[in-house]
Formats: structure tokens, C-alpha cells, sequence
DNA sequence: ATAGTAACTATGATAATCATAGTGACAAGG
DNA sequence: CCTTGTCACTATGATTATCATAGTTACTAT
């Protein structure tokens, strides 16, 4: 592509974070990052992206400060990526596009009744459907309040691509 | 590119929205849907997308149900775009979107101290920062709940792009 | 008849993406 | 000590999306 105009300078908050977002690869690692796969091989295999665009990306990433890259273990080096704060506190849009995709992204019997993805409050066990407040207790659900648990389609989806 | 992996069809909640959302061009107009401009010409200077691009985009989320296009006048005819209700339930994205660039995307005098964007909650009126629940009130924010306030300089950075 | 506006479509150059293959560093097994 | 294996990448070449610019269609206003 020609040079595109840059977004990272202009003064509306929604074209800087698109400049980041707006990028299909950038989110399906950050979805990986927020599930808990930390290492390159694996959020390659999950996301279904090539090896090189897994790299460029994650350069991007830290570059923005949104991830960080620390080894794990001394012989052989090996690396992981862990979100950082400003990576952490991007939980709410991945939360807002899950309760999109449920609610919208679904043939009515495609899911057998109930959500791809169901998410239970950590403070009061609640199923929390697809609220932004927690429907037991009222408190609004942030990055680490919630437990996920996968239907068992998705599962098996995620058990095919690691496989 | 090479036809890339179809994710419209993964269990993965993130991934179906991604497939839409990880688009630059697809949150830039939606910003400006929400914004409250409706029509070609102005969504396209305002993004600064080529109308190529805008036509694309607005096709696919034709398409996918999220924007729906009427005529606004007839002889000579002149259409319009609006989100239905599917596209205004992307309200939380984009606002979390917000939220995230405004807390971590500027430099700290960048804005002269407020927010690029301030919005107030319509119904007590209170300023909500960058919460998802309105400070003032306790009650979640959702699509229409809150009226937005440009800083100044955003407001002329709009203005020089309308020419 | 000329100019203007809105909503696009057409064209050609450029650059991002993909699949596939290869690299470097190290460890374990025979 | 020599092959095989793992992890985290980098290199290559074909394909295709995106861009800027220009042109089109349909109609109104002067």
C-alpha cells in the first residue's frame, strides 16, 4: 500500500487507538495475550498468522509499550510476551467486541443456546452474560475479574489449531 | 495479500468481531457514525480515506447489517447512512476505544490538562471521565447516554478537515 | 449553456500479507 | 559427537489491498 495517513498524532482518542486496533492481527494477539498464551509458537498456531507477521506485530506492540518481552527460562534463552498496564487496561475493548460478536455474530442455533464464551464474576460467581456491570453485584467487571469458560465447540476448535 | 484465513466462521467471539473490526477504515467511519455524520462526502473528509475506501467499507457493513442506507431527498436523489441497532450496540467498542487512547495515548500537556473529548452523562449531567459507569450517578453508560464535548484542539482539527 | 454538488467508479503505483522454507542457538539421546 | 528436535524467529517471492488522482453520472442553479 502507498503510505497511509498517519493517525498516532491526530487529536481524536478514537483514530489513535484505531492507528493500534485497526488491525486484524493486532487483536487476535492481544485475544491470545488476555487467554494466557504467552509464547511466539503458540500465538502463531492459535491465531492462525504466519510467523512473520506474529513478529511484526509484536514489535509493534512494544514499541507502543503494550506488551513486554522477558525471557523465561536461561538455556536455551527462551522468550515470552506479557501485556503490560497500558496492555491490561485494553481488556475493556476485547470485552466490548466479545459482547458484540454473542450477541450479534451467532446464527440463533449455532451456539446450542448459550454464549461461545461464558464469563463468570470472580467476587460473586455470577454468570455475567454480556454486561459491563456484574448482574449479581453490581460492580463493573474489569481485567482479571472474570473466569472464562469456552462452550465446548470452541473448545475443540481450540484443541484443533494447537493440535 | 493473499486470501487470508476466513474468521467469520471461528467459534471465537473476538475473532468474528475482528473480522469486521480490525479494519482502520471500519472504525474510522464508524466514529463518524456515531459522531452523527451520515453522509459520503463528509465521512470522507473527515476520515481522509479515499472514497474508494469509504465505498468499500460502507458496502461491507452494509452487508453485515451494521449501517443501513436511505435516501434523504429525492430529484435529484441523495442517500444517507445510518447505523440500525446493531451498529449503535458497537457503542461500548469504540467508546472503550476512547477511554483507553484517552488514558494512555497522549502526552501528558498534549491536551492542556482535560480529556481530547469530554462527555457528560445526559441524565445528572455529571462529567464521566473515562469510567463505563457514570460517576455521578452509578448508572452503566450506554449509546446515547452521553453528549460529547470536543477540546479545542480537536475541535480545529475537525474544522481544517471540512475545509 | 456553463458551473456546481453529491455520490460514487476507474486507473495505475505502491506496499502489506501470505505460504513456504530456512536460520541460529541450544539440549537430549544414541 | 553427531543427529534429531524445539523455540523463536528471518528470508523469499507471489498475490492483493490500499492509496492518490482523475473521471463519471445525475441532477440543480444561474
Amino acid at each position: 500500500m502507498p503510505k497511509r495517513a498517519d493517525l498516532s498524532d491526530t487529536f481524536c482518542p478514537v483514530g489513535r487507538s484505531a492507528e493500534l486496533l485497526g488491525d486484524r492481527a493486532v487483536l487476535l494477539i492481544l485475544r491470545d495475550l488476555f487467554f494466557g498464551n504467552r509464547r511466539f509458537e503458540i500465538i502463531a498456531a492459535n491465531t492462525g498468522l504466519g510467523p512473520q507477521l506474529v513478529s511484526a506485530r509484536l514489535k509493534r506492540l512494544l514499541v507502543e509499550g503494550v506488551v513486554e518481552r522477558r525471557a523465561y527460562q536461561e538455556r536455551p534463552v527462551r522468550h515470552e510476551y506479557r501485556l503490560t498496564a497500558k496492555g491490561k487496561d485494553l481488556f475493556d475493548v476485547l470485552y466490548a467486541m466479545r459482547n458484540w460478536a454473542e450477541r450479534w455474530a451467532y446464527a440463533p442455533d449455532e451456539t446450542g443456546g448459550g454464549p461461545a464464551m461464558r464469563y463468570f464474576h470472580r467476587a460473586c460467581g455470577a454468570d455475567v452474560g454480556t454486561a459491563i456491570v456484574c448482574p449479581g453485584c453490581g460492580e463493573p467487571l474489569r481485567y482479571g475479574d472474570l473466569k472464562g469458560e469456552p462452550s465446548p465447540a470452541l473448545k475443540a476448535e481450540q484443541a484443533a489449531r494447537v493440535g
